[in-house]
RNA sequence: GCGCCUGUAGCUCAGUUGGAUAGAGCAACUGCCUUCUAAGCAGUAGGCCAGGGGUUCGAAUCCCUUCAGGCGCGCCA
């Protein structure tokens, strides 16, 4: 609808002798002001120094084909309402039921190969619920550019190799000393969940009782043992949640590897003798951005704009958290993806210009890399912020919101929040309003369509009258024309949501869609005698159906049959 | 002190990238189950879009500034 609209003024502006780089094309707030409408004669003004009116008449006047509208009009102000035929909306309609996602979608991406990062949390402790915002806003938007044509790859970034995973091992060593009644001390900067007894204890099983053999050697393999363990709590908490991966990358592969086992021979030229990590450097520093001073090594994040430089070798001769992460992005670059997408947590924002800045001093474009921002979930238990900090094991992990109210719920609350919104959740209400709560307005839609078409095959309807796709769309009443055109904006909203990188659009439009059905469930029948009306409402139920499950989809939000 | 994000109904949040008279869900009040699912429907009420200036045909949206909240400014990760 929005597509053949755009094409049509595109050509006509076009007739008048101007070239615009967007145009705009919006849905009027009133209903009166038509289906669609566009201010571009407005904006036009200025360059044809024509007045808006007439340059809307001129442009209504060259408009090729215009059976598909009942009528065009231009308001007083210079918009040009466009009105659409009945006839067309319907054709539309059985387009949109025969094609399903192919009408819904529209190749945008073109098979452009682009990175998703997402999560990537430390392997140090359960998800809370923060990260459970950033999963469901990459899982998500991996599935809106995945039916938008991109070709998606979704990647965790596992820090196996930094501090927080040695102390998590120290930690729990500490805690295992303890178990055995040796008078260990308590670490003081250490972590301190109720988890990390758990992990002694599962050592303990596993492991034994018997203490002694020499620190260095137990304190590895413990701390091998706890990370682990605590990476296997983490996939299954995301695949509890819905939320999957193509590819973990491991941290400590960038140091140890002298070569990535997905790299093809050749690929990598001399590098191999050398980490990854190594070769980064090496290669910032022939483009002239890597020095020394102070007796460590600097990044030259500064040529691009950031504060300061940035320290990848400290004095001391260890890397900083910032060199494998070079490396990191580096390797997502040298796979050669068209674009690459980070999600993280809105604290890390201060990081962003100096990932920038490795891009361009790579010879890359700033755009390559797109940090997305999620902002942080304030966690409020009868109304008081819950503190939230890992290390003193204060926090909701996701497992308990999971179990708690559930993961489809979690993840439509979070996908009908801007990413860069502040968000705060009060688990009592969460929980309280949870049958009350948005999720199920779109699911029961979905559930209720679906038992009407089980009303009609019960009847036997659909055996003794056949396939509704040659339904009389003249039948169609006011409401229902309404509906019909409602379903024929979501190819535009997909677009829209795909380009801005938005699955909170999808996320609203379904609401105004069960908001739209539920209402028209409620007063209309759809199964009856009338053969014919039957007809052309199933078609029109199918249809709801059809994007309601395809909106879900992308926000990976169960379409349940019954509820 | 500097930088980033946010400020819209009592609460939680949208607002189609600058468009027409400002939107939804909760919460509150009044009604509706013998029918394809009441996780639903019908109705009532709620606003100085934080404040002030500017840009233009037109601003919740863009710029400047003030105020308020959050986050970040390590040779930590």
């Amino acid at each position: 609808m929005e597509k053949i609209l755009r094409e049509a003024l595109l050509k006509a502006v076009k007739s008048q002798g101007v070239e615009i780089s967007s145009l705009e094309i919006e849905v009027p707030k009133e209903e009166g002001f038509g289906d669609l409408s566009t201010p571009v004669a407005m904006g036009l003004a200025k360059t044809l120094k024509k007045p808006p009116r007439k340059i809307a008449e001129d442009i209504v006047n060259s408009i090729e084909n215009k059976v598909i509208f009942e009528k065009i009009d231009i308001a007083g102000s210079g918009f040009i309402n466009f009105t659409f035929s009945k006839k067309y909306l319907c054709d539309e309609l059985k387009e949109l039921i025969k094609k399903q996602d192919d009408f819904l979608t529209e190749d945008i991406g073109k098979g452009k190969r682009v990175q998703i990062e997402f999560v990537s949390a430390n392997p140090t402790g359960p998800l809370h619920l923060g990260h459970g915002r950033g999963a469901a806003l990459g899982a998500a938007l991996s599935n809106l550019l995945i039916e938008a044509g991109y070709d998606i790859e979704k990647e965790y970034y596992i820090n196996d190799a930094g501090r927080q995973v040695k102390l998590l091992g120290m930690s729990v060593f500490a805690k295992y000393k303890q178990l055995l009644g040796k008078d260990y001390p308590f670490l003081e900067d250490g972590y301190k969940g109720d988890y990390i007894e758990d992990l002694a204890r599962e050592f303990m099983k596993i492991r034994g009782y018997g203490d002694a053999e020499n620190k260095d050697s137990l304190l590895e393999e413990i701390t091998d043992f706890a990370y682990k363990k605590m990476l296997d709590e983490i996939k299954k908490d995301l695949e509890d949640f819905g939320v999957f991966f193509d590819s973990w990358q491991s941290e400590r592969e960038l140091y140890t590897l002298p070569i990535s086992p997905h790299y093809k021979e050749g690929e990598w030229g001399g590098e191999i003798q050398k980490s990854e990590i190594e070769n980064s450097i090496d290669e910032l520093k022939n483009r002239g951005y890597i020095y020394e001073k102070d007796g460590a090594v600097w990044f030259k994040s500064t040529a691009f704009g950031d504060d300061k430089d940035r320290v990848v070798i400290k004095k001391e001769g260890d890397y900083t958290y910032f060199a494998p992460d070079i490396a990191y992005h580096r390797r997502k670059l040298k796979k050669g993806y068209d674009e690459i997408i980070d999600i993280w947590g809105a604290d890390h924002h201060g990081y962003v210009p100096r990932m920038q800045s490795v891009f361009q001093a790579l010879g890359y474009p700033r755009g390559h890399l797109r940090v997305l921002l999620v902002q942080m979930v304030t966690l409020l238990r009868e109304g008081k912020p819950v503190q939230m900090s890992k290390r003193a094991g204060e926090f909701i992990t996701l497992r308990e919101v999971i179990d708690e109210i559930g993961a489809d719920t979690i993840k439509f609350l979070f996908l009908t929040r801007r990413p860069d919104s502040h968000l705060e959740i009060d688990i009592e209400v969460a929980k309280a309003q949870s049958s009350e709560n948005p999720v199920y307005y779109v699911q029961y839609a979905h559930a209720r369509i679906n038992s009407i078409f089980e009303k009609a095959k019960e009847s036997s309807w659909l055996m003794a009258h056949g396939s509704w796709i040659d339904f009389n769309g003249e039948l169609f009443n006011d409401e229902e024309m309404r509906i019909v055109k409602k379903l024929l904006l979501y190819p535009m909203i997909f677009k829209n949501a795909a380009l801005a990188h938005e699955p909170h659009r999808i996320t609203f439009y379904l609401q105004e869609l069960a908001g739209m059905f539920h209402p028209y469930y409620h007063k209309y029948r759809v199964v009856s005698e009338d053969i014919e009306l039957t007809k052309s409402r199933l078609a029109l139920c199918a249809a709801i159906m059809i994007v309601l499950k395809h909106g879900l989809k992308i926000l990976s939000v169960k379409a349940p049959e019954r509820m």
